[in-house]
DNA sequence: GTCTATAGAGAGATAGAC
DNA sequence: GTCTATCTCTCTATAGAC
């Protein structure tokens, strides 16, 4: 942090201040974008957030598309990255569980992220469509094919496999996007609490594990 | 802006007329706030939409902010005019049923009404706060209170009931906001069919009845 | 590499003819 | 009520001093 002007001119030292500014202007544009989409944000609310001038964010990234699509690109490679792999060997529960963990933490770590995301998809994606129609599609046609073959090989109960999948997402992922909705129906004035995304991810995990006939059928309670 | 010559619609044609206009410049509006978000909007391209001259949205609306409070509240009102009243008399797994199908008819049918509301919430919901705290609050407590009572009637098994309310809100919603993704995925060149969005109902109905122990346990396929 | 100043395009809003 | 022309402010992007 104090060092900051330094002469040397090692191409090493130069190449690493500027990915470190690359990635501070990112992280500033990534709030900004995810609040107010890629035409509602400004650069000099981004230079602002990354407290520098304006000037430098065109430095750093010629224009705010080029910035912007950095910082998609980013979260798309995280998108992918934290999806577990699974294998047709791995025990539906655990592994069904585990990965709704995983994208509840990301939703509780990362909800700009998320958000920037959301903000494309309600835009109509017209950046990551390709992302989409590839990696994304090639994704889930491959792990439901897994949870198909879990049905064939009777570890789980039929399901649609795909929806399955969707709901998943849904369900998790509205917690980052539409935190403040839920912040208010329960009452949080300071946002939501760690408690409520333990609740909340327990209450999703028994929702699918139960849709997959992965435990007991509730019982009523007796008249 | 806060001389008003005329503060009242009279049962003229005039007031019809102008009720008329509004309608139009609100329907575009709903179009283009839904794709770009408040900041990301311009008057030009609403009234592009609309098919009328700019200088018309300021006749009619006086200010941008103020089109998008009139946009925002009649989707709010849409929003709660679409709970089904539902009382402690009625059967819990046609209910829920009903409910699903009518909230996956307005993703179906006013999507963009849903994309003006998400956008809202995802950039913190600095317009419809109050409501989030106040009516929708004051509604899901009612409604998880009749599905506790359901619970403790020994009608269905023992759910969370409000996370049961907010994982419908967001298998239901998703199918509208993130249509475009569901689409790519599906390999859908031409957006969603009514035959996805009925496969999807029939699904998110099964999981949440599942998981309310109103379906008999799935079986698993004997090995 | 960093920053100030500013050009040029586009935004919201209004005046005033019709 | 409708619409053109235009005002003013803000935005993206760049030039050029340091």
């Amino acid at each position: 942090m104090s060092d900051k002007k330094e002469t040397t001119t090692e191409p090493n030292s130069q190449g690493r201040i500027r990915q470190e500014n690359k990635k501070r202007i990112m992280s500033a544009a990534e709030k900004v974008f995810a609040e107010n989409g890629f035409r509602g944000s400004t650069t000099a609310a981004i230079a602002d957030a990354a407290g520098l001038p304006k000037a430098n964010i065109h430095y750093y990234f010629g224009t705010k598309e080029e910035l912007y699509r950095a910082v998609v690109d980013d979260i798309v490679e995280l998108w992918l990255s934290s999806f577990r792999e699974i294998t047709e060997d791995d025990d539906p529960a655990s592994t069904l569980a585990d990965y709704i963990r995983a994208k509840m933490e990301l939703s509780r770590n990362r909800p700009e992220a998320s958000r920037v995301f959301a903000n494309e998809l309600i835009r109509g994606a017209p950046r990551i469509k390709p992302y989409l129609s590839g990696d994304l599609k090639n994704w889930v046609e491959s792990k439901s094919a897994i949870l198909d073959k879990w049905v064939s090989d009777g570890k789980m109960a039929p399901v649609d496999s795909t929806r399955l999948i969707f709901h998943i997402w849904a369900m998790t992922q509205t917690w980052a996007d539409f935190e403040v909705q839920w912040s208010c129906i329960l009452g949080r004035q300071n946002g939501l609490e760690d408690a409520d995304f333990e609740q909340a991810t327990n209450s999703i995990i028994t929702t699918i594990l139960r849709n997959c006939g992965l435990l007991p059928l509730p019982e009523r309670k007796p008249l």
